[in-house]
RNA sequence: GCGGGCAUAGUUUAGUGGUAAAACCCCAGCCUUCCAAGCUGGUGUCCUCGGUUCGAUCCCGAGUGCCCGCACCA
């Protein structure tokens, strides 16, 4: 599935028409970068959360859980940086349609003794000066100037006037005029708190849930009885005014995080292992939720590319239909926000290391996982059509932990009182348990495949040997199509080994 | 944000300046002893607003959404 642009349309068209997802307000033509959860979208986004709550707090000594307010003070987001680093003024070339952020844009005056030969303009790059004083010379060679070329100073786009602006040329097309003036985008989305809209009553919606556990990290060392190594995990949505959402609920506007950030001492020679203990436990659980690793990737992030606290960031990617690209961030943040905070707020938030007898900001491992990304992953992986006796059939090949709905129960027939009611039965007493479906429609062989589609993993048919003969059960596996008979008890016992390994 | 394309039933698509079709899906009923059998019936503001026109789903304009490319993704 490399580059298949059909497959990821039919993925949209079955979320829709089997009820996982559908665009947001669409009785109202939608909103671009927002999606709604139908009934079994709801399902199987739940079962992701619960198996990663499950996995990386309840089953682990190191690790607690936090729920944290999507608003917060403001100050939050001056400390993290969010608001500044989240408002890049950016360029258009309005001839070749090429944008820059304007603080990587640089330009000059060439002067030869206080006349201008005309502006020069270019990319941030390690060698900028030397290029820039290379085409000075040229452009000096090339007007025949006599005299003495002045120093070349490079400034950043948006720090000239507007007037000098006005002078300087494309970097692509070398034409003069051809770019805007810098724009600002900001990626928060604001709103105000309280019933009075001004200034100071402007907030934030959370761009992404990490920063409500820095801010609630003296809480949990006060009431938790925590000690380091440890890490606080939390699920939640975040919200980010992105240019362009893409690639169906990839990268939408309103989505849903699941983070961790695992405290550790601030040793240099620590972080490594941690950093690499983080990613194998990573993914080790994507599959066992079902993510093959023959799916699934990892890229470190290039040491220049990271951002400036990062001491790495490894990503473990996932092969869409449409790409190679991000399921989760695993980045080494030093003591960066802590850190900031403790600067912003005045409050001390050093950690006292009993073992050690000494106090310390502690550095973080933070594992970010989107759960809409993995939701599509899921799909993208489950996504199969192959053929039964030389029928094609769609099916969702869901591992039975996340499967949306874990078993269909059928009487064979429905006009047999007996298949019915026996049905009835093992399904009322399946449902205190999983998230099953009872279905009488049809042929038997029809309810197999309507349950193939929403990837149901296990088929279970009342049939006359139940109500007449031994009493046992058939069981058919979905991505085998195989049938294998149980009694029933056999059968709840088989069923809790595969839905909760 | 820029450029290009697209918008008809739940889905995939046909079609027309004069009251809109097919297949599949879905729902109800009949039938049915093991992998989409069959029969009957049911489900539509042709994306929205405005314009041209006697009349617009079709032509024009704007908006919205989707897809592709560029750029962006702290």
């Amino acid at each position: 599935m490399v580059k298949e642009t059909s497959l990821i349309d039919e993925i949209v068209s079955l979320c829709k028409r089997r009820g996982f997802v559908f665009q947001s307000s669409e009785i109202y033509g939608g909103i671009n970068g927002f999606f709604d959860y139908g009934p079994l979208g709801v399902e199987l986004r739940r079962n992701i959360k619960d198996a990663w709550w499950e996995d990386m707090v309840r089953k682990r000594d190191d690790m607690v859980g936090l729920d944290s307010g999507i608003i917060m003070n403001p100050k939050v987001w001056q400390a993290s940086g969010h608001v500044d680093g989240f408002s890049d003024p950016m360029v258009d070339c309005r001839e070749s349609k090429i944008r820059y952020r304007a603080d990587q844009l640089l330009a000059a005056d060439v002067r030869v003794e206080g006349d201008s030969l005309g502006w020069i303009c270019l990319l941030e790059a390690v060698s900028m000066q030397d290029d820039a004083e290379k085409i000075a010379e040229s452009m000096k060679r090339k007007a025949s100037k006599q005299g003495k070329l002045e120093s070349i100073t490079l400034r950043p786009f948006d720090e000239l006037s507007s007037e000098e602006r006005s002078l300087v040329p494309s970097p692509a097309t070398g034409t003069v005029g051809a770019l805007t003036e810098p724009r600002d985008f900001n990626m928060m989305f604001e709103t105000n708190v309280g019933a009075l809209r001004d200034a100071s009553s402007v907030a934030y919606l959370r761009p992404e849930t990490a920063q409500g556990i820095f801010t609630n990290f003296k809480n949990i060392v006060d009431t938790g009885r925590v000690k380091i190594p440890f890490g606080i995990a939390q699920i939640g949505k975040a919200f980010r005014n992105e240019i362009t959402p893409r690639n169906f609920i990839f990268r939408s506007r309103e989505f849903e995080q699941m983070e961790i950030e695992y405290f550790i001492p601030p040793d240099e020679d620590l972080w490594t292992q941690h950093h690499r203990n983080w990613i194998e436990t990573r993914l080790a659980w994507f599959g066992s939720i079902g993510l093959k690793s023959d799916f699934l990737g990892e890229e470190v992030h290039p040491s220049e590319k990271l951002a400036h606290y990062a001491k790495a960031c490894t990503d473990i990617t996932f092969k869409f239909p449409f790409g190679e690209h991000e399921l989760e961030g695993i980045a080494a943040r030093g003591n960066f926000d802590l850190n900031q905070h403790q600067q912003h707020s005045g409050k001390n938030l050093e950690f006292f290391d009993e073992i050690r007898k000494e106090r310390y900001l502690p550095h973080v491992i933070e594992p970010s996982l989107g759960v809409d990304r993995t939701f599509l992953a899921v799909i993208c992986a489950a996504y199969n059509i192959d053929e039964v006796e030389g029928e094609k059939r769609t099916v969702l090949r869901f591992h039975p932990r996340v499967a949306p709905i874990k078993a269909g129960v059928f009487p064979l027939v429905k006009n047999k009182p007996e298949l019915v009611d026996r049905a009835r039965k093992l399904y009322y007493r399946l449902q205190r348990k999983w998230n099953v479906i009872y279905d009488q429609s049809g042929a038997i062989g029809r309810r197999y495949r309507r349950i193939d589609e929403v990837g149901v993993p296990f088929g279970i048919t009342i049939d006359f040997e139940t109500i007449e003969g031994d009493g046992s059960i058939t069981l058919r596996d979905r991505d085998s199509t195989k049938q294998q008979r149980f009694s029933e008890d056999e059968l709840i016992y088989y069923l809790d080994d595969k839905i909760n390994p």
